[in-house]
DNA sequence: GCCAACGTTGGC
DNA sequence: GCCAACGTTGGC
């Protein structure tokens, strides 16, 4: 079981969101390595640090995890989505996205808190200039991030069945 | 196939 | 709000 990290925009779609509606499918990713990931790697029950991006400060506040593969991103050939991509259409997908559930609240853990953190030293997420919006992490990565959200990493798991 | 121009991401 | 880093586009 692989480990992901995902942004969201905190004023697009929060951790508060996704509980609220049980969860969501990750439409609008738009960068190939991201859709790569979501379309060929992302399986179900793998586990997701869900991560807030573009706030004061930066930081993961939960663990989801994948509930449906990856399938064609339907935004991409809706005319009337932002997301709209003229080259992509229902025959000949070019998006894809996968279904996601909150899974864990963790207690916010700040990106500074994160880079402070020599065992975190090497994760994608801190190196300088990334911004891929669905990445993997390493587990010993993902369980120092759960510590750090005052979460035992082994009891996540016991919580999906 | 190169690369300049442009648009976007996202921390600060 | 600024701007560095990055990805994409399109002329040549």
């Amino acid at each position: 079981m692989k480990k992901w990290l995902m942004k969201s925009e905190l004023d697009v779609y929060p951790w508060s969101q996704l509980v609220k509606d049980g969860g969501t499918h990750w439409d609008g990713v738009r960068n190939y390595q991201a859709r790569n990931f979501m379309r060929d790697d992302m399986k179900i029950g793998d586990q997701i640090l869900y991560y807030h991006s573009n706030c004061k400060p930066p930081h993961v506040t939960g663990v989801a995890i994948v509930v449906r593969e990856g399938y064609p991103d339907h935004t991409s050939w809706d005319p009337d989505s932002k997301y709209h991509d003229l080259k992509s259409s229902p025959e000949s997908p070019r998006w894809y996205m996968v279904d996601i559930k909150p899974l864990c609240k963790l207690n916010d853990v700040s990106l500074l808190t994160m880079r402070e953190n020599p065992a975190l030293s090497g994760m994608l997420l801190l190196a300088k200039g990334q911004r891929l919006s669905v990445q993997p992490v390493e587990d010993i990565h993902f369980d120092v991030i759960c510590k750090m959200g005052g979460i035992d990493p082994s009891d996540i798991a016991s919580q999906f069945d």
